[in-house]
DNA sequence: TGTAATATGAGAATGAGTCTCAATGCAACC
DNA sequence: GGTTGCATTGAGACTCATTCTCATATTACA
């Protein structure tokens, strides 16, 4: 039974997506993709010092790469200058965020499927006149989180 | 008659937020601004360099900041590590950007009126249900330019 | 257990961006 | 046209998030 949300399934994807690149899930990773399983928005480098302060910063930011080019978390720009990371969207749901302009706070949301079919189809058509051959989107919600207001 | 389109305003504009901050409109400042009217994509420190090699990057630097504050010039996140900056968008038109993940160029696009009310009134909606207070919003299409497809 | 590979920690190095400060420019007024 | 008070500028020092280096530790597997 599934008691912990999906996080065991993220747990094996990431062991095999590692093994594929001859890489190891090494209790270090481990706790970096726990961390992001629980967090439900984008964490900091200093969120990641705060949830486990005995993880060098040097070994922080290489498991962080070393799990990008896994293709298992997903490096994201906000506004303020500090570099945020949370799962690959395939291991988590299409989902979106709301930056909080006064304490620089990501919060996640999901939109409904109407919403995103309308938005999917009109990057598709708007990307084409441009000849520019779409991927993916982002959405960005800028305001005041509640704590904020 | 306007054959630069809409420069002059802009100057015009530039010269009278600075003024109402007790600075002035310096040849430095106007050069950037001259740059990001012509560019008509989000430019780089290193475009900027490029474009204005007499112009020294303290400065470069301090008159984005400058021109920040006075409201006449946004900062935009990519997702590369360089920020770059566009003119505030009450000084063009709502707009959105293309991202190619490739060579890192940001183009400008500019979605239907009738996608932008569907957009926004999602938007605040969504934003609502989560306690949030939206002041604005952008959309990041990423993917490949026409050169590096 | 030996061996060859990957992983890790500590600290040095890098570099985009910011800050400092002395010198300069500008505008208004005498 | 001199002077006074600001805002502005350039050069370089500085900061600090992030990356790199390298010696050591750990793992996988024969």
């Amino acid at each position: 039974m599934t008691t912990n949300g999906g996080a065991d399934k993220v747990h094996t994807e990431a062991a095999a997506r590692l093994r594929h690149l001859d890489q190891r899930y090494t209790p270090g990773r481990r706790a970096i993709i726990t961390l992001l399983v629980g967090a439900g928005r984008p964490v900091s480098i200093s969120d990641i010092a705060e949830a486990l302060p005995d993880l060098p910063l040097s070994s922080a930011y290489r498991h962080l790469s070393d799990l990008q080019v896994a293709g298992l978390v997903r490096r994201v720009a906000a506004n303020d200058e500090f570099a945020r990371f949370e799962l690959a969207e395939d291991l988590t749901e299409h989902h979106h965020h709301l930056h909080c302009v006064a304490c620089g706070d990501v919060i996640d949301f999901t939109p409904s499927a109407a919403f995103e079919r309308h938005v999917a189809r009109s990057v598709d058509k708007l990307a084409e006149t441009e000849g520019f051959e779409p991927h993916s989107h982002r959405l960005d919600v800028l305001g005041l989180c509640s704590n904020c207001q």
